[in-house]
DNA sequence: AAAATAGTCTATCATTTCTATATACATTAT
DNA sequence: ATAATGTATATAGAAATGATAGACTATTTT
C-alpha cells in the first residue's frame, strides 16, 4: 500500500499541475482543497522541494509552484521520494537494494526473481506516468460520463 | 514491500513444494532450514493450513505437507492470506476494497485509474505464478551458473 | 498407561513505522 | 514594523509488524 504521505504528495502535484503558470498556491490552501493535514503537508512539500520538484517562496503572496513542466514529474520519482522503493522485496530493488537477511543463494533465488518481474511490470507503468497524464486520464474520465 | 510474514510463507511453501510427496515436515525443520523464527513461522504456517494450503499431523512423526499440488498455489494467494491486499492504494483493490477517506470523486480520480492498472500488471504475473513455477525458477538459474 | 513428540490457540510484548502536531525560526511584501 | 508564509527540527500518539510465551490437544512410541 502507497503511505498517506505519498498519497497526498502525489494529490498535491496534480492539484498544483493544473494551476501550471499561475501564481504560487498557499500550503494551507492546498491542505483545504485536498483535505490533507496542513502541518502534514508542509513537511511533504518541503521534500518535494528539496528534490527539486517544488518552486517556493516565502512571505505574503508565497507559497508553491510546479519548478518543472508537469510532464517531466514521473510517479516513480515521487514515490522514490516518499516511500523509497518500488520493488516488494528488498533485493529486487534498484534504487534502495539491500539483501534479504534470511536470504541464502540470491542469484538462484525464484521469489527474486517472479518480484524482479513484478518490479519491472509496476515500473514501466509508474516511469511512463507523468503528473500530466494523471491530469489528462481525469479529464478523460470525467468525458466518459 | 512485502512483510516477513508473507515472504516466510512463500520460503516455507516452497520448501515444502520441493519435498512434495515426502512425509511431513516439523516446523522447527523448516524454521531451521529458512532462517525464519520457529514461533512466529507456526502462527504462519497456522495461517495457510486454516485457508486449506496445508496439511498438518500432530503428534510424533507429524509436521506439515502441502495440502494442493504445487502447480495449484499461486502467489496472489497466498500474499492475499498474509498481506492482504495486492492494490497500492485502497480504492483500487479487488478484494479488499474501501473508499480512500480524502477521496471526492473516485469516478473520475486519475490516480486511482494508474493504480488500477499497476494492480493489474502486479495481478497478472502473481495470478499466473505458482509454487511450482518458482522451483523451476530456481532450476533454471541455477542451470545458468 | 505414561512419556515424548509435535501441532494449536490465544495472549502479550517489543519495535518500528506512520501520521500528525507543535514550536521556534527565516524571509518577503506591504 | 507587521503580517504572511515557508523552513526546520523535534516529538507525540497510533497503528502495524515481528517475535515470543505458555498452556492445551492429538498422536505415536514404549
Amino acid at each position: 500500500m502507497l503511505s498517506k504521505k505519498t498519497k497526498y504528495a502525489i494529490k498535491a502535484l496534480v492539484s498544483l499541475g493544473k494551476m501550471a503558470g499561475n501564481p504560487p498556491v498557499q500550503i494551507s490552501k492546498i491542505a483545504e482543497q485536498e483535505k490533507i493535514p496542513k502541518k502534514f503537508l508542509e513537511q511533504i512539500l518541503l521534500d518535494l522541494r528539496n528534490a527539486g520538484y517544488l518552486y517556493s517562496k516565502k512571505g505574503a503572496g508565497g507559497g508553491y509552484s510546479l519548478n518543472k513542466d508537469p510532464k517531466d514529474i514521473y510517479l516513480v520519482q515521487i514515490m522514490r521520494i516518499t516511500d523509497g522503493p518500488i520493488a516488494m522485496v528488498p533485493c529486487a530493488s534498484l534504487n534502495f537494494y539491500h539483501k534479504c537477511e534470511e536470504c541464502k543463494a540470491e542469484g538462484t533465488c525464484g521469489i527474486r526473481s517472479v518480484f524482479v518481474d513484478v518490479r519491472d511490470a509496476t515500473l514501466k507503468i509508474l516511469s511512463e506516468t507523468s503528473i500530466s497524464d494523471i491530469i489528462n486520464r481525469e479529464v478523460d474520465l470525467i468525458g466518459e460520463i
